[in-house]
DNA sequence: ATATTAACCAAACAGTCGTTTGTCTTTCTA
DNA sequence: TAGAAAGACAAACGACTGTTTGGTTAATAT
């Protein structure tokens, strides 16, 4: 199981201890992956730490509590916390990705696949124990010396939606990057307000935000 | 100047050294301020430093370094860094409250109420060096033991927001709640992917967004 | 002019941070 | 079944954290 692949030239983050410049950072598994890896744990514990605390709140000790490791054993699979970040983050992309993708295939009508779209961002999103909630909590520039690699990540899920509503029949005035950008911040500030034990489950944010947009609210009443 | 009111129960954060439980916690300025009194630098460094970094990656040297202070000399204005970080976020909350007020109050069309307090509002949270920035970055979670006084203090302002969307002449279909949730969401993430050099600038995203709310858009093209 | 005190400085404290090193056990492969 | 490597543990490293303590200086009121 190969973990590090980029050249490590980012040593930033806390200067514990220097790390020797072109030596090399950690002695990398080459085989095959054993039955009792606690790798999917770790990065479950991971997630939720991120989630819950953010980047710089959540401690290397407090993730692996829960599983009973020690913080140090972080370092046989992941070279430094930022790169423990990056998996987790890839992952809640790959997740969001798939439930959107999910959710898009069997509509046609392109108003429809942009609600599916958001009914699957937004119950990934407000899901309390999912990957993706890192992906929008997590800003990448909370791990400067990563922050390109969070901000790919990110920005190759958001395409789909540019996607989404370039495929919208809509008056010539409207600007399609504007309505992205309004409805892609109205849906992920939902995390700030969001409550479980609230009235509306997350499917019922992401349709009525929709029928929002929809509506002609310039109307008088009735 | 007197700084510290509340009764203290809240002894979190990292428990470095115990406090004396029932101790005096610090000596209380008595007297009226002296007139060199870097109270306000260090509050503008505080809010500074809370809107880049965040209120867990701010540490309290990195916050009065800029201006030549020691981080012991906090303790003589705020008993503890949640204290320091409620000040700030208070006065975040005065000065957008204030700019807010100012731009309604000469406009009496409900819809122009609405948009000139979203021009106000997001000039405010993108404006560079502005406190109003940590109450929109900061979560009130990010620090528990005054989460509750952040997240009142944010309601205090948010509220007004209500009335202004009360006052909108509006199909009866319409959740004003929603609605609300739904402006000042998309408004709020703007801070996520807005960039000084990108071709909007604040007022113009806030009217852009506004304008999209009003407009039909179910209506085919043209 | 003197006493008071606001507003710091200087230096340390204990704890936590991300990280490193060396050792050990378990699992797989030859 | 022997050897090798995967996957950790145990314990420490130095830097950094929020916080405390005691002393110092300069502005103020008397």
């Amino acid at each position: 199981m190969r973990i590090l692949e980029q050249p490590k030239t980012s040593t930033r983050g806390r200067p514990g201890t220097k790390r020797a410049p072109g030596a090399v950072v950690h002695r990398v598994a080459e085989g095959l992956p054993r039955r009792h890896n606690r790798l999917p744990q770790l990065l479950d514990e991971a997630a939720s730490a991120f989630a819950r605390r953010g980047y710089v709140g959540a401690s290397r000790r407090e993730i692996v509590q829960p599983i009973g490791m020690l913080a140090g054993s972080i370092y046989y699979h992941f070279p430094t916390k930022d790169d423990l970040l990056v998996a987790v983050y890839r992952e809640g992309v790959n997740r969001i990705s798939e439930k959107v993708d999910a959710a898009i295939e069997r509509r046609h009508e392109p108003w429809a696949r942009l609600e599916a779209a958001c009914v699957a961002h937004l119950t990934a999103l407000l899901d309390s124990t999912d990957y993706s909630q890192v992906v929008i909590r997590v800003r990448p520039g909370d791990a400067p010396a990563v922050a390109e690699q969070l901000a790919a990540l990110r920005n190759s899920y958001e395409s789909r939606f540019e996607s989404l509503v370039a495929a919208l029949p809509l008056p010539k005035s409207v600007a399609r990057r504007d309505m992205r950008l309004f409805l892609m911040g109205a849906l992920n500030w939902t995390q700030t307000w969001f409550s479980e034990s609230g009235p509306l489950a997350p499917e019922d944010i992401a349709r009525r935000f929709i029928r929002l947009l929809k509506t002609n609210l310039a109307k008088e009443p009735q």
